[in-house]
RNA sequence: GGCCCGUUGGUCAAGCGGCCUAAGACACCGCCCUUUCACGGCGGUAACACGGGUUCGAAUCCCGUACGGGUCA
């Protein structure tokens, strides 16, 4: 007689329909369940919207599923790292000129590293969540690789660029062969009425009403100075509420009219001003990024053609990879460009902060922090 | 001071006696979209400087007041 040994996984939970799900399907498959909470912000379960993926509000709904799929559900606190990986790192690349995405801070220190940590702690082999995202395996190369998940319409892979080798080896995404319809019937059969039609995550969690630029001025103790709109020719135009304000790309909420329609084209934060200009002027086909991560190899040595974004909800386009052979102007304590990354098209609002993630096919090859603004100039990490 | 011109929503700006319970653009607000910030889509709030008159009827014509701009000694 022999007793299959169950492996053991630690899921995510967030207390959203796409977690909970990834808990039963994993338990179905005769997974060794332990359900771990995230507990990250604020001190106060009270005023923060139903649904987000991080949101305190979450852990009753989560461990309200753990309860009924009887499974073990723990709620950690990582309030300490989250203030210093993601809202720090937030709040600083806002001062600087910059557009951070802290889901991506959150995904890279949390989520993902101490959470397989945690998990090790559990006697766990892998963690899991609830990601729309699928892990495979390169025979040649030994590689593991992520891959876009069935449902193309919520793939999340942009979110998990920043996946190690140890981490996709230690991962699984088992909403990886659903769509989102497909889930969201599952927890209705299973009777998880509670997150079943609970709405998508949206906004920053950890900010309440939205209002990052409050959050961040909150933080810091004090209102972000003033500045002018100029145009590209450098000419005044006005007066901006400070540059924290500001991503490029933007059009609403400058206060400013022109007759016709007018966005954010670039920021200097050394001389606090916002360039603004016509929406042709918001586009480029060039952009440095720094931070790589390569997932289908080690190093990028030669100039891949793939298909790329900018942004989450951005179109991937065909574009050419070029690793740089010297850093571009490097300086102490700072990180210059990896690579340099030429667009066929040119694409609309390239944003220092945000990341550039390369695609082929449905394979996610590796992904970066872009540091130039769409009027080519580089700014440097900090 | 005299003469002339102008004064429409937050901004720009249609309108030339009934089609104006006033167009459009930009801004603003809301919703949708969305694990970031944005973009985008849809919808919405909002004005005839003021007071008289002419007319069946005035944002549109006339007179005066206020405020702008120009011009003349």
């Amino acid at each position: 007689m022999v007793h299959a040994v169950k492996e053991k996984v630690v899921v995510g939970m967030s207390g959203g329909v796409d977690s909970s799900i990834a808990a039963a399907l994993l338990q179905e498959q005769g997974y060794d369940v332990i359900g771990i909470t995230l507990q990250v912000w604020p001190e106060s379960p009270t005023g923060f919207a139903e649904g987000g993926c991080c949101s305190i509000s979450a852990v009753d709904d989560a461990r309200r599923v753990a309860f009924q799929l009887d499974i073990p559900h723990y709620v950690l606190n990582f309030r300490e790292l989250f203030e210093n990986k993601v809202i720090n790192y937030f709040s600083e690349a806002y001062l600087a000129g910059r557009t951070p995405n802290p889901c991506l801070a959150c995904n890279r220190y949390l989520k993902f590293h101490e959470l397989l940590l945690k998990a090790r702690g559990f006697g766990a082999r892998y963690i899991a969540t609830g990601h729309y995202a699928r892990v495979l395996k390169d025979f040649e190369t030994g590689r593991f690789l992520l891959s876009k998940g069935k449902d193309e319409q919520k793939d999340q892979t942009y979110v998990l660029y920043m996946l190690t080798q140890e981490q996709l080896a230690h991962t699984l995404f088992p909403l990886g062969e659903y769509n989102k319809k497909e889930i969201r019937e599952m927890a209705r059969k299973k009777g998880l009425l509670t997150v079943a039609d609970k709405p998508d995550s949206q906004e920053i969690c950890f900010v309440p009403d939205d209002d990052y630029a409050s959050f961040i001025e909150g933080r810091a103790g004090q209102r972000c100075q003033k500045g002018n709109f100029i145009d590209s020719r450098g000419n005044t135009l006005g007066e901006h509420q400070g540059i924290i304000h500001y991503t490029i790309g933007q059009r609403k909420g400058l206060g400013i009219t022109f007759g016709k329609p007018m966005f954010v084209i670039g920021i200097n934060s050394q001389r606090r001003e916002v360039i603004l200009g016509e929406d042709q002027e918001v586009y480029t086909d060039t952009l440095w990024a720094a931070d790589l991560n390569w997932i289908n190899f080690a190093e990028l040595t030669a100039p891949l053609k793939v298909e790329a974004k900018i942004r989450y909800k951005a179109q991937p386009s065909p574009a050419i990879v070029y690793p740089l052979q010297e850093m571009l102007a490097p300086v102490k304590g700072n990180q210059g460009a990896e690579v340099k990354v030429c667009f066929e098209t040119p694409q609309r609002a390239v944003t220092p902060g945000q990341a550039v993630v390369f695609y082929q096919d449905e394979l996610v090859v590796g992904g970066g922090t872009i540091i130039s603004d769409p009027r080519g100039k580089i700014q440097l990490l900090k």
